[in-house]
DNA sequence: AGGACGTTTCGTCACGCGGCGAACGGTGCG
DNA sequence: CGCACCGTTCGCCGCGTGACGAAACGTCCT
């Protein structure tokens, strides 16, 4: 399901262990700089005794972070290259955007909501997939819009044939929505579809919400038409 | 000395722990598509119990990880944002060029040594940094140039005024050294300083080998010169 | 209202791992 | 050749933390 994991969880985690101590990172910090230091002074900056610095320059060693280069008595540790210098530095970025709220939800916000004025939310997320999939809904450089399967498939469900016939006219826009981070029909078609399933009373609006509560008439036609809500 | 950490030991080592664990590392991996899922169906993926994965989801989400968006019962989470993706994506990238390898050196050839036909090692690499700070070396847009003071005080040292002040003439190249990852002086200017302290008698050359050893006389002309090895 | 379910919190246990002191091995210097 | 020094290996101890079961909390469904 996933795209293509770059690596296993196992690597991942044994790459992040060689980071989780401070006396790893404080040695990997003072190399930053692309100096290499003998094993005591790197103990010394870690602020640990030489047999634990020694066990932990080990580690980053054998875990291909480090390059050591042996002088005489001295053993002279480096980063390994350039790469992991530029990785260490990145590792700063993903930081600053460090206030992470706990976003509560009202449930029925979720499921079905006006955006603007066309549907979003679950319902309205998975109405584009489906449609799109069904070769109903086409996407081109100039937006989304309406097939005539659509409408022939929402005419046999009760809609005016003269009003619908009329949705393959009008511009559908992609709308990312905001709780589902996918995709969803927005533009004057989107206004038009969802005018159309609250005339229908597929829809019903909340009084002092954008949610929208799906009848149970609604919820039966949409799942004929392919859409479906887990 | 360090250019500009991004941040502390400890900073970073909270990072490096948020990942340290395989089933934190596996509740990353599956959230990399960048889709949003539940507590249960993330438990599930990393093969612990609900409330073990309950606890590493606070974990992350507190180290800012990421982010949950709570709607009725569940608890649907999801990478904090893209750049977070983008970041868990380079973390397989430092691991390419896997076998680190023990590099044993000879010492004499660390301290000094011919890189083409110029100093190099440690004697290099001090000598270039002392005379920046000194002003007695210059680094502009055409590379490194001698000045005035640099060879009045290598006349006073003995050197031969007329050799001495044709350095002034010359043209040094930055050089990074091999061993010591750091600037030296190279280029008609280096070959000529070297040449000039060969003649002097302060370095000598080893046979078989690039090495150069440094005399008495050499190291205390060096020394008062503001160039020390430690 | 009551039962089912998803999730979190709490309490407990056990393993892993970092810390150090001491001993060992190798290198350089007088 | 012996001493001094740097670094590693070994053995032991103590803390941190991940694992789970049980229980509590909150939401949905009928």
């Amino acid at each position: 399901m996933t795209a293509a994991a770059p690596f296993n969880r196992y690597q991942l985690a044994e790459l992040g262990a060689l980071l989780a101590e401070p006396a790893r990172a404080a040695m990997l910090l003072a190399l930053m700089d692309g100096s290499a230091r003998p094993a005591g002074e790197l103990a010394r900056a870690a602020d640990v005794g030489a047999a634990t610095a020694s066990a932990h320059l080990k580690r980053l060693l054998e875990g291909g972070l480090l390059g050591v280069h042996v002088q005489g008595r001295h053993r002279y540790y480096r980063l390994a290259d350039d790469e992991v210098a530029a990785w260490l530095e990145s590792m700063a970025l993903p930081r600053s955007p460090r206030p992470q709220r706990v976003v509560v939800t009202d449930p029925a916000l979720c499921r079905a909501r006006t955006c603007y004025r066309h549907l979003a939310g679950q319902l309205g997320v998975a109405m584009c997939k489906a449609w799109l999939e069904r070769g109903w809904l086409q996407s081109n450089s100039d937006g989304l819009c309406l097939l005539p399967a659509a409408v022939d498939a929402l005419i046999h469900t009760g809609w005016q044939p003269h009003a619908t016939e009329h949705l393959l006219h009008l511009r559908g826009r992609s709308c990312l929505d905001w709780t589902e981070r996918r995709l969803h029909v927005g533009g004057p078609l989107g206004v038009a579809l969802t005018d159309a399933m609250l005339d229908a009373d597929w829809l019903r609006r909340v009084s002092d919400s954008r949610a929208l509560l799906p009848s149970a008439d609604g919820l039966r036609h949409l799942a004929e038409l392919g859409v479906r809500m887990e």
